[in-house]
DNA sequence: CCTTATTTGTTTGATCCTTGACTAATGGCG
DNA sequence: CGCCATTAGTCAAGGATCAAACAAATAAGG
């Protein structure tokens, strides 16, 4: 009885349903009604459809009324949890992230393998492939429930085109990431850039739970960001929006790599920190030592996460005036020193920042640690795959 | 037969219907169905219902099909231009201008009122008042047909709170503009920033036409800007987003009042400018002076333009890297001395930006000149007037 | 405790919209 | 020139959705 794609009206509505409850995991019939914009009686229809197919499944639990006070409580409805889940890869810049959630959000099974510094895109490719099956394998998933695989690719993404596009020269520039990592796996792939799955997880799951105006900034091996305006993602012409590593700070400061002076990515990241610090330090040191140094009192190390953080606020500064944010969420590596980095952040960018902007923003460490890539991965899947559940449903 | 506000979904489908000739002004029929998103044959018959009701008239014209080449070629309908009139109004640093159009875009008549500099917004009010009873009264206009009045006042504006936000102490500071002027007027008024109007214009009208990602620029008194993102204006948490006359472009910079160094204001802008020139050419040149003596080779004046061209292009760079645009419009008082300014600031952006965001971006003067902002104004209450039209239907 | 106000979920007839088929009008191709 | 492919506009039949009314479930207030 049903066509192949030619979605009617009331498949869209199904889905726009669906979809929905991917994205925000439990709500009450009334709640969805509103949040797609269909009649109670309508969502009332989809639902029982859905639950016939064991598509959702109705729990006990009551969710107290919108109006906040009085009122009937709302029946908790969620996806099926058995109905399908999703895979999220994240290519950092030395190690691969997998992580398999089902569609009520839970994360079922995470892990994690080494690389060696700018590895090969190949290499990568090869060896998340392996983590990922095994990854299957042990959570027990039949491949057949599975909705998708995203994948985090470090520096800015074209999602037009569907590569990575630094702008530089860079081994991942032009490599159809979704196709390579597709063809080994046999599955569908989504590929984006890391700091806008970052920011969509944030947005969805962690520190920005549902808000619409804010910028993340992502403080690794370079420098990058993203930013939401009212309430989408912004892309930009070519997948470039957000990308704030070469905002210059200071017009007369070190010499980038892009041909600048003083781009924020000259100051802060992992390795001009690490750099900073081995004259006196030895070159032995990581990041993890270096914090814990600096909880402990080592001034060195302390100073080398402030100077970080003064020179990242700044540009947290310029970035409120223009875009005006309500929340800046801090993520990356070096967002694990908390308030060592966070301090002199918070301070220099109240200093750079009108007050039209400063008085409205907050600025927070970013609440989903390293997972925050993946779980993006994740999200996208969750957010964008389409047919795939409602094909499986039979009659 | 129609109820007073409870939208039917028949009463929504037509509006979005109405509202979308409003901002396009003259589609076909089927053109109409694929942007809002109804069957072609529904669409016919809200058509033929606002026929019959003298709110739209089909005109001769044939329109090219939609596939480019072959195909029958649609009956181009639009609003009766006879069924409504929109009012801008622009507060400028010195001026008020007004402008009455219809809803088929037509201008119908412009006035313009100069205003001593730094003029008390109560005075502006009266003027405005004045003026736009005076244009309504040449212009012939049935009062019952106005469908509203757009404000556009300088600075940022609080459109959640609805009064003008700069944050920084100013005789505007928190006056309700809209309720200023309706209580004067008694008609319908919406108010927003000169910059967030002007980039609307350009975007509807200008030199942006359809843009999805673009980036608009004021060079006026002060600096100001606005950005479209996903389709969408940005407004951010507090009315302040796109608001760059603060970039700090030089960290070692002049002074600005809002207790930063080297901010864009400081370097571009017409009193900037104009106090540039003052040692040399004495205080009582004007700009279109400063232009013309350019034009004509003045080695003085060419070097003040270029110079404010510079530093503007390499503000232009920076906002590149960060929202990569498709393009970028300048605006403003400023933009009036074309390539003798955008030379410059075209050669400084390329120099500031990436190539990533920079080989994709076009830099051009906004094709609206100086009524930019009150057609942004018409455009504003184009776009969001609701029932007024509806309501005036009858049986 | 009982009433009132509020919100949820369900039912039902009426309405709005779409699907599919048909005709009209054009450009491209042999 | 005549045929085909394509798109626009219209019409009838069948569905999807909504509005209205109702029952159920709660909080607040007397």
């Amino acid at each position: 009885m049903r066509t192949p794609l030619p979605e009617s009206r009331a498949e869209r509505s199904r889905m726009a349903v669906v979809r929905l409850l991917r994205e925000q995991g439990t709500m009450s019939r009334a709640d969805i009604a509103r949040a797609v914009g269909l009649s109670r009686s309508t969502v009332s229809g989809i639902i029982a459809a859905l639950v016939e197919d064991d598509l959702v499944v109705e729990l006990e639990a009551r969710l107290a009324p919108a109006g906040g006070g009085a009122g009937r409580p709302g029946a908790a409805v969620m996806l099926n949890p058995a109905s399908g889940e999703a895979i999220g890869v994240d290519f950092g810049y030395r190690h691969v992230h997998v992580i398999i959630a089902n569609v009520a959000h839970a994360v079922r099974i995470a892990k994690s393998v080494r690389l060696p510094v700018d590895y090969e895109p190949g290499q990568g490719f090869d060896l998340a492939a392996d983590l990922v099956r095994t990854a299957i394998d042990e959570a027990g998933t039949d491949p057949s429930r599975i909705l998708g695989v995203g994948v985090s690719v470090p520096g800015p993404f074209d999602t037009r085109r569907g590569v990575p596009n630094s702008g530089m020269p860079s081994p991942w520039s032009g490599i159809p990431v979704a196709a390579e990592l597709g063809a080994r796996l046999g599955l569908p792939v989504l590929a984006d850039g890391d700091t806008k799955l970052g920011a969509l997880a944030e947005r969805r799951w962690g520190a920005a739970r549902g808000c619409d105006e804010f910028v993340y900034m992502k403080l690794h091996g370079g420098v990058g960001g993203a930013f939401v305006s009212n309430g989408r993602l912004a892309r930009g012409a070519t997948g470039g929006a957000g990308e704030i590593g070469h905002l210059i700070v200071d017009a007369n400061g070190p010499l980038c790599r892009c041909g600048n002076r003083g781009c924020l990515e000259t100051f802060v990241g992992l390795p001009v920190v690490m750099r900073a610090l081995e004259p006196a330090y030895g070159d032995r040191l990581t990041l993890r030592n270096v914090i814990t140094m600096a909880w402990q009192g080592d001034r060195g190390c302390i100073r080398a996460l402030s100077d970080a953080g003064s020179m990242a606020g700044r540009a947290v500064g310029m970035l409120g005036n223009i875009l005006n944010p309500e929340t800046v969420i801090i993520g990356g590596a070096l967002s694990a020193a908390g308030e060592l980095l966070m301090g002199p952040l918070r301070e220099a960018a109240a200093a750079a920042s009108l007050p039209l902007a400063g008085d409205a923003m907050t600025i927070q460490v970013g609440s989903l640690g390293p997972q925050a890539c993946a779980l993006g991965a994740v999200a996208m899947v969750l957010g964008e795959t389409d047919e795939k559940l409602l094909a499986a449903m039979g009659s």
